[in-house]
RNA sequence: GGGGCCGUAGCUCAAUUGGUUAGAGCGUCGGACUGUCGAUCCGAAGGUUGUGAGUUCGAGUCUCAUCGGCCUCGCCA
């Protein structure tokens, strides 16, 4: 075989002359009958390859049955290009190789869909074959980007002193959070694992063991339905540290943040990254996770709406409901029906019962509501609408009635929509913002009890630990004042874009406090000692004040790619239905696996599994 | 579990109100061709319209069911 001595992407003018090896797969072949022209490509980029059949007539009627996709090694010189037939398109475009000897590796079918148009080709083919679509260009820039950001944070974390330690994957199932993937145990009947939804306990126990800086690149499990950004099998970058505050986490994670967006992107991050309280991003923009590349800001108009003469309004708001509306800027260009039937179905899709607009003109030299739900406001509250939107001429106001959590519901994605529609920002940009003081608790009227917004195991901050509940009189040495739905906990998390990218907090270090939290939780004390008991108990021996973060590393890269798809950061992703096209997995087992597992299925009907798409 | 969009040649798409033998581009195969780079030119093959029922004289088109893909609500501590 020959050897390469370069690849397809490296060779330059100052490379002329030269005695060259190239391997790879026929990108494209055109033959003029006289000569014959390959393009070499290999994952660093495509080299044209020239048979002549005047000095070299044995490859080059080689090179007349190659096809696409064949694996081809070739050596020749290499030369310039003759004269006005360079290729700027290509980096290697001013040279080309005269091949001397060709030898074919190995042949190819004709793929089931052509590299160039894949891009517009069905996911569902591209799926089934990804060995062929991840040879594309554009997805092989997407594995490297991935490969050069987790090169990235190992290089920083060891910089700093962490230890990157693995956690099981066979772990515990745990009864919070989302539904789980179980494991059967052979060696113990009626047992299982669970498959981790993330490393959280054995993060902190490792701070108990004194590891005081650990990272880990993991997989985490949750069986949820999936989504565009979402696959039930996900990447994070899990960070956890002892003897910090918000601020150590807060520090180290934007810093690695920064890192990153320079060296992948060479896009500078301003860090500190700015902050905002979970009560003002709710306020302002609905949202936990704000977008904040655009203004157009949420604002409560409960005051002026309870005095208007429109029903819809006044009788939410005797209802403990709020009025909230946003002003699209030029949203003059929505028509009555486009308001009407689009925005409406919209926010309808969100629970919203209704949208109530309003658009903004000049009138007399002054600007006023005109249609929609202006009828219903006096000239003064029109007045007052219009100074707090600071609305201008040819801007469309629209308003949702609802609970005030009903309402943020509905108005968060539609004025992403909107800036979305109305091009209100640069898609290229990135704005990076850090959303702090989340509450503790929310009160679940499902369950009708309270859940922890974060997760069980985030601290309270120190002067809020009297609002738990007390236990035996109990309260960090405080008298009690119990109030859950104020107290302000530890979370932090950091978004881009209106994308979580990490989320993380200082955690409950004292037995007691945990214990407590579990208690408020609706947690029995059997339940908890059964499944948490190991971490209480281990919280006992002298852990250490501690915190982290995790960062989804998936969204990550496809902030860093551009893509939309959670799908092309990942290798081998699952389907909407979780199945992997690729191996045809979930698939049947054999009677007698599940016989070793103790396992009797409800279904018996042993069906032989379905080939999606069998090549012939 | 709910809602929406989609499924026609290997790929991307077309096919009038339900009406003749389901078309095109790319790809594939064969041939031609002195520098191409989305090569060009000539020719050919390629279809159970996802699957199954139904309505109809007649279904790619209408109805129902079903399978699959995507988006989404719920869900995702």
């Amino acid at each position: 075989m020959l050897k390469r001595t370069h690849n397809c992407g490296q060779l330059r003018l100052d490379d002329a002359g030269k005695k060259v090896i190239l391997a790879g797969w026929v990108h494209s072949y055109r033959d003029h009958g006289n000569l014959v022209f390959i393009d070499l490509r290999d994952r660093e980029g495509l080299t044209q390859l020239v048979f002549d059949p005047e000095t070299q007539p044995q490859a080059h009627e080689l090179a007349g049955t190659v096809r696409c996709e064949w694996v081809i090694a070739a050596k020749g010189l290499v030369q310039l290009r003759t004269e006005g037939m360079e290729n700027p398109k290509l980096p290697t475009g001013q040279i080309e190789v005269a091949v001397e000897e060709l030898q074919i590796l190995n042949v190819s079918k004709t793929p089931p869909f052509e590299i160039d148009s894949a891009e517009k080709t069905n996911e569902e083919i591209r799926l089934t074959s990804r060995y062929i679509d991840l040879r594309r260009p554009e997805m092989q820039h997407k594995l490297r980007t991935r490969h050069q950001v987790t090169m990235v944070v190992r290089d920083y974390f060891d910089q700093l002193g962490f230890w990157e330690i693995e956690t099981p994957m066979l772990a515990k199932s745990t009864p919070e959070g989302a539904r789980d993937f179980l494991v059967p145990s052979r060696l113990y009947k009626n047992r299982f694992y669970a498959l981790p939804q993330s490393p959280q306990l054995f993060k902190q126990i490792l701070m108990v063991s004194g590891v005081d800086k650990y990272f880990q690149i993991v997989r985490c499990f949750r069986d949820e339905d999936p989504r565009a950004d979402r696959q039930a099998e996900f990447t994070q970058i899990d960070v956890e540290m002892s003897f910090v505050d918000s601020n150590d986490v807060i520090g180290v994670s934007e810093n690695l943040v920064a890192r990153i967006f320079k060296r992948i992107l060479d896009v500078d991050v301003a860090v500190p990254i700015r902050r905002i309280s979970y009560k003002e991003a709710m306020a302002d923009y609905g949202t936990d996770r704000p977008d904040l590349r655009f203004d157009m800001k949420l604002k409560d108009v409960s005051d002026i709406a309870k005095q208007s003469s429109f029903k819809v309004f006044t009788s939410v708001i005797e209802n403990a409901g709020i009025v909230k509306g946003l002003c699209a800027p030029n949203g003059e260009k929505y028509s009555r029906s486009d308001i009407e039937k689009t925005l409406t179905s919209f926010v309808a899709d969100y629970g919203a019962k209704g949208l109530a607009w309003s658009k903004v003109k000049t009138e007399n030299d002054k600007l006023s509501l005109l249609s929609g739900c202006a009828k219903f406001f006096s000239p003064e509250a029109q007045q007052q609408i219009i100074e707090l939107f600071e609305a201008k001429d040819g801007d469309l106001l629209l308003f949702v009635a609802d609970k005030e959590a009903a309402a943020n519901k509905a108005l968060a994605p539609l004025r992403c929509k909107l800036a979305r529609d109305l091009k209100l920002y640069d898609k290229e940009h990135f704005e990076f913002v850090w959303v702090v003081d989340f509450p503790l608790f929310e009160w679940s009227e499902d369950q009708k009890r309270y859940d922890s917004l974060h997760h069980p195991f985030t601290s309270p901050i120190e002067e809020d630990m009297d609002k738990l509940p007390a236990e035996g009189g109990f309260a960090g040495g405080r008298r009690c004042r119990p109030d859950p739905a104020n107290i302000c906990s530890q979370a932090y998390d950091i978004v881009v874009n209106g994308s979580e990218i990490a989320g993380g907090s200082i955690r409950i270090h004292n037995p007691k406090v945990q214990q407590k939290v579990f208690d408020l939780l609706n947690i029995s004390r059997d339940q908890a000692q059964q499944q948490f008991g190991f971490f209480l108990k281990a919280l006992g021996y002298g852990a250490p004040p501690h915190g982290g973060i995790a960062f989804g590393l998936d969204r990550l890269v496809m902030l860093l790619t551009g893509t939309e798809n959670i799908r092309d950061v990942i290798a081998f992703p699952k389907t909407q239905r979780g199945q992997c096209l690729l191996t045809d997995a979930p698939s049947e087992v054999d009677q007698k696996q599940l016989d070793e597992l103790n396992l009797r299925t409800q279904r018996h009907s042993h069906k032989p599994s379905q080939k999606t798409n069998e090549q012939k």
